[in-house]
DNA sequence: TCGTCTATGTACGCTAGCCCACATACGGGC
DNA sequence: GCCCGTATGTGGGCTAGCGTACATAGACGA
């Protein structure tokens, strides 16, 4: 991406906290800004109806939230929550269009993301019909350290429920499971993970699939490259990834 | 859209008939032609392993299959099984991304369509997640009686188990179970719909959340309303668009 | 220190859908 | 009219996950 429209679009963007619960769009609701997220990392949900949702995709700071954005469409097809707190750059979605026409580099690096997307919730969508709820839980726990760059996180088994699309019983159950094998450690809302090799053994082969689409959509070509906050569809350096928060004081 | 356009974009498609059980594309596999349905229907796959396979998209005359050609991607995410035999027109990539890059109007469109696409992908993930075998069968012929624009057509318990992603079994029983209330009528693959207002009650919300979605997305805005074969994010109008092949004929 | 709220663990009966195996039954070719 | 392959129907045992209800156990404030 060319230098000059770089940093246009980092003018543009506004570094802002995102608690954990908060709700960025709901179902057919409008989009008011697109994040980027930096620390944070947030969840893309769809329901049937008020007491069973199901997470469809995960963005963390290879991703942008907003997809339809970059379609040209203001409005939200799915709810998107919060589920790691932390820090994120947002733009308003009036400057991101008046940007994001003019910025070629922008537009093939989230058409690419979009497309990562997609495949991403095909993959959940077979996920969901065919493994069971342990698999699934190693999986979403690994998708999640993955995105945090982090092996601990915070997280109740009701919230899981909402993401795996089970009963708040059935992660119990499932999470004792993996703790009795000590693949992770689990107190009141405080996962760690102990062993990252088992617990991919144990989940099942959609974290795979879908972590090598990711490694191979070329990371960060267009926008880590100028070594600046914004990396879409990157997952290869997370060291990278952990400096961003001084790396954006420093510019912004 | 503009009339020359228009015209120069019907000028690269030729009609061909695709046949039930057709591969347009694999996973991870090229895309070689974009394709414009008209009287034949589309779904789109994701597998596990080898046998069990489950629809995430279902592409008939309101849609194009290549998806990730209007995200300047030529590579597939799912695979694209013809699971209606009749009539489609289709373009090179090469072609595709000559008259994509020019023609404004299409983008819009083709954007719409991907957005719309995604909800449908997402909505289908809840709902093979929630709802039983038999809800689930009764959406996916209504959902196919849409897009075929008739109430019979001919499909096998064992590719619906494909769409489903249950065993052959579950798919007569649920079958069994639709036929004995009379609500469609079954006989070694073909299908009829009765009685369609029932149906649609056996049918999860699942159905009337995607149709609505379609209605809204401004049927046809775009490109039906030049009259011609193409027609993209529309759905209203079933009548013209049976008339269709006539018209192709005329033009090309 | 005690009460209370939130988070987690446990139990029990129930059903859908799994795997496996086998029994028809229509339909076209000879 | 017979044969055989494809398409459907049926049965039995099994398990994951459901709905519900209730039991503990940290955390945190009064």
């Amino acid at each position: 991406m060319p230098r000059q429209a770089y940093q246009r679009l980092l003018t543009g963007l506004e570094t802002v906290t995102l608690e954990y619960g908060q709700i960025l769009y709901e179902p057919d609701g409008p989009i008011h800004y697109v994040y980027f997220p930096l620390t944070s990392l947030i969840s893309l949900l769809t329901a049937v109806d008020k007491s069973r949702t199901l997470e469809v995709g995960m963005v963390g700071n290879e991703g942008m939230v907003g997809m339809p954005m970059a379609l040209g469409i203001g409005v939200s097809a799915v709810r998107a929550l919060v589920q790691g707190s932390g820090i994120a750059m947002r733009m308003t979605t009036a400057r991101f269009r008046a940007e994001y026409k003019r910025n070629v580099s922008l537009q093939h690096a989230l058409f690419r993301y979009t497309h990562l997307l997609m495949a991403q919730v095909s993959q959940t969508a077979a996920c969901n019909r065919f493994h069971d709820a342990e698999s699934r839980l190693a999986r979403w726990l690994l998708m999640t350290s993955d995105r945090m760059h982090a092996d601990t996180f915070h997280l109740t088994h009701e919230f899981l429920a909402h993401m795996l699309g089970v009963r708040r019983v059935g992660v119990t159950k499932s999470a004792s499971e993996l703790q009795r094998r000590k693949l992770i450690d689990y107190r009141r809302g405080n996962i760690r993970i102990l062993d990252r090799k088992r617990l991919e053994a144990a989940a099942c082969v959609c974290y795979r699939i879908v972590k090598d689409l990711q490694d191979k959509a070329q990371p960060g070509a267009v926008l880590r490259k100028q070594g600046g906050p914004i990396c879409i569809v990157s997952v290869r350096s997370p060291e990278g990834a952990q400096r961003i928060p001084g790396m954006v004081a420093d510019r912004i």
